[in-house]
DNA sequence: CCCGCTCTTGCAAGCGTGTGCAAAGGTTTC
DNA sequence: GAAACCTTTGCACACGCTTGCAAGAGCGGG
C-alpha cells in the first residue's frame, strides 16, 4: 500500500490536458502562464493531492530552501526561545528549519552537518557558543549564506548580528552605583564565549572608568549550577560583594538562590543582582530579575529578511541594543 | 564566484579513473564494489570534497532521511530538552531533523507542513499538544511514519508513547496523603491536552477510590502564569487546599511562588505542592519541587530507533512510566 | 579446454523538476 | 493586409543520483 504515493507534475498534466512544463510554470512564481490553464492545473493538482517535490526543484534550481540552525545548549532558556522566533519567521517566509544539534564535540557533530550539507542547504544560521571556526569554514565553502548570532567571528558574506554588551555592562554598573553598591563582582561561566567576554570586559572596562575594583570569577557551563558555585565563591571572600552582573540569568538565578538560601541574604537589600538575556525565569516572582532583554523576535527577524536579500560580498554587521528590565533584584529603579 | 560549488559524483569518477556508477556504490551501503576501487574513489572525494547529494538521493530512493518535528510551545522547558533530546538521536542514526512550529494555528501551519512533506520527510514526530487531527492525517496520507508523544489519538501504523499518568497522579495522591493533607486540588490548564487530562482524571479518580473530595481549577496555557492564577482562585477558597498536584511543572512554579509570595503559606507546611515534567526549574532551590519526570532520553530513544524498525500495519503503543522524584515542595517523603 | 559460478563494472534508463528555445496564436500598428 | 510584437505553450535537455541488466574478469571443477 505504500508505493506510488505521490503525485507528480506528469499526472496533474494529463487531468488538466496540459503540458507537464505549464504545470511546472503554474507552480513558478513569475513564469508565463495563462490564467486559464493557471485556473485548470490548480483544479487539477487539488484534486489530485498535488505538491511540488522540493527535492527535485531544489536539485534542479540548486537552491534547497532549507536553512540549517546550528545550536548547542538548544534546552536553555534563551535558546529555545530564538530557536522558536527563528523558526517562525522561517516559516513565514516559505523556508524551512533543519536542527543541527552541537552539544557533543565529537565527530558526530561534523556529520550531521555534512548532512545537512549534502541537502544542499541554502543558509545556515549560528547560534552555537562553540567557537569552533571550522564549523563555519565548512559552511562558507559549501556556498551557504550565513549568519551569526552573538559571535565575534568576523566573516566575508556573513551577517553578524551582535548585542551592545559592552555598553549594556556600562549600564549595569552604574545602576550599582546608584543603588549604593561598594563592592563589585562579575559571575561569569568559564567557556568564553565571545559575547560573554564582551560583557566582563565592559563591566571591567566601567570599573577602570570610575575608579573601582571588580571582581572576577568564572567557572564551569552557563547555567544555574554554576551560578551556585559561583555564588558560594564570591559571597565568602573577605570582602563580600554587594552587588554581582551576572554574564547570564541562568547564572543570575543561580547566584540570587544561593546568596538567599545558603548566605540569608536579602536581595536586593544586602546585595544586588543584574543579569542578561531576560528569559522568562527572571520574570517570575522568585526572581524578579532586573536584567538586559535581547531583542529575540528583532534578532529572528533580521537573520531570515536578510536571508532573502540579494548577497553583498563584505560581511555586514547589526548591533542591536539590549534594554534594561527594571524588576526587583537592585535597589532604586 | 559563487557558482559550481558542489563536485558531482561524474568530477569524482573522472578522477579516479572509474565510472559514475562505482562512484554510487562506493558510497551505498551493502553495494558491491571492490576494495582497489572504493579506496580510489574515496580517496578522490577526499580530495575534490565530495558529498553525496541527498535532493538527488532522495530523490531516486523516494526517502529522504529527514524527519520532521512538529511541536508547539517549543520555548518550554519540558518541549526544548525533548526536542534536544531526539535531534540528538536522529543525529546518531545519521537522520537529519526539520522543524515545524505549529504555534500559530492559522493557515502558516499548514503551509509549513506541506513544505515538509514537499521535501518526503521519512517520518513526523509529534509533540505538539495541539489536538489537531488533520495535520496528523496529512503526514498519514504522505506516506510518513507517525510518532505520537503524550497524545491520546489512536493511529494504525503509528507508534504512540505514553506515561502512565493516571497511575502517576493516583501517586500523587498517596503521597499528599501520606504527609496528612486534608483538602485537595488539582490546577490544570485549559488547554485539555489528552496527558493533561489524563492526570486530572487520575487525580479524580484516587479522589474516588478514597472517598475525598478534590477541587479541580481550569485556567489558560499551561504555562507559569497560570498557575499564578490557579493559586489566586484556589487559595481564596472557603475551604483552602493543602494540598495541589499540578499538571505541569511551570504551573506548579506558578502556584509555589503565589502561594509563598502572595498568600505567605509555607512550602510544604501549609501547602504541599507536586508537579509533573521534571523541569529543570523544578530542582532551583527556590522551588525544591517533588515531581513526576518524564523519561526524555528514553522516549527519544524510542522514538527514533522504531523509525528504523520495519513497519507494521497495526499502531504500537509504548507506555512509560514517570519516576516521582522527591523534593521538598511535600512534608514527609 | 570448457562450463558454470561469483564478483565487479559500465551502460543506460529513470526519479520529478526547471527552463531556454522555437513555434504558434493573437493583437496592434502602419 | 502585412509586418512587428507580445503572450503562451510544448519540446527536450539538464540536474545528480540509484539501480537493473548484461557483459567482463577471474577461477575452480569436471
Amino acid at each position: 500500500m505504500s508505493q506510488k504515493i505521490f503525485v507528480s507534475a506528469k499526472e496533474v498534466a494529463e487531468r488538466a490536458g496540459v503540458s507537464r512544463s505549464a504545470v511546472s510554470r503554474t507552480f513558478t512564481p513569475g513564469a508565463s502562464v495563462s490564467e486559464e490553464t493557471r485556473r485548470r492545473v490548480m483544479e487539477a493538482a487539488e484534486a489530485l493531492g498535488y505538491h511540488v517535490n522540493h527535492l527535485a526543484r531544489g536539485l534542479m534550481r540548486n537552491e534547497s530552501g532549507i536553512v540549517c540552525l546550528i545550536v548547542s545548549e538548544m534546552d536553555t532558556p534563551y535558546r529555545a526561545s530564538l530557536i522558536r522566533a527563528i523558526s517562525r519567521h522561517l516559516q513565514n517566509a516559505a523556508k524551512i528549519a533543519m536542527l543541527i544539534n552541537t552539544d557533543r564535540s565529537d565527530r558526530s557533530v561534523d556529520e550531521a552537518l555534512k548532512l545537512a550539507i549534502s541537502y544542499r542547504a541554502d543558509a545556515s544560521i549560528v547560534l552555537s557558543g562553540m567557537p569552533d571556526k571550522s564549523i563555519t569554514d565548512l559552511c562558507v565553502k559549501s556556498g551557504q549564506r550565513l549568519v551569526l548570532i552573538n559571535r565575534d567571528e568576523e566573516r566575508a558574506g556573513a551577517l553578524m548580528i551582535n548585542l551592545r554588551d559592552q555598553e549594556a555592562a556600562r549600564r549595569a554598573f552604574i545602576a550599582f552605583q546608584r543603588a549604593g553598591c561598594r563592592s563589585f563582582a562579575f559571575a561569569n561561566s568559564d567557556v568564553g564565549t565571545p559575547s560573554l567576554m564582551a560583557r566582563e570586559e565592559g563591566f571591567r572596562a566601567a570599573g577602570r572608568e570610575f575608579g573601582i575594583d571588580v571582581t572576577v570569577e568564572r567557572f564551569g557551563p552557563t547555567r544555574y549550577q554554576s551560578g551556585v558555585v559561583l555564588a558560594q565563591r564570591l559571597l565568602t571572600r573577605e570582602v563580600r560583594p554587594d552587588a554581582i552582573f551576572c554574564a547570564n540569568d541562568l547564572l543570575a538565578c543561580g547566584v540570587m538562590d544561593t546568596a538567599r538560601h545558603q548566605f540569608k541574604l536579602a536581595v536586593p537589600d544586602d546585595l544586588c543582582v543584574v543579569g542578561f538575556d531576560d528569559i522568562e525565569q527572571s520574570s517570575w516572582s522568585s526572581y524578579q530579575l532586573t536584567t538586559f532583554a535581547q531583542p529575540v523576535d528583532r534578532i529572528a527577524e533580521e537573520a531570515v529578511s536578510w536571508l532573502s536579500q540579494p548577497m553583498t560580498d563584505d560581511g555586514q554587521f547589526c548591533r542591536m541594543t539590549a534594554d534594561l528590565v527594571w524588576r526587583e533584584s537592585v535597589r532604586g529603579g
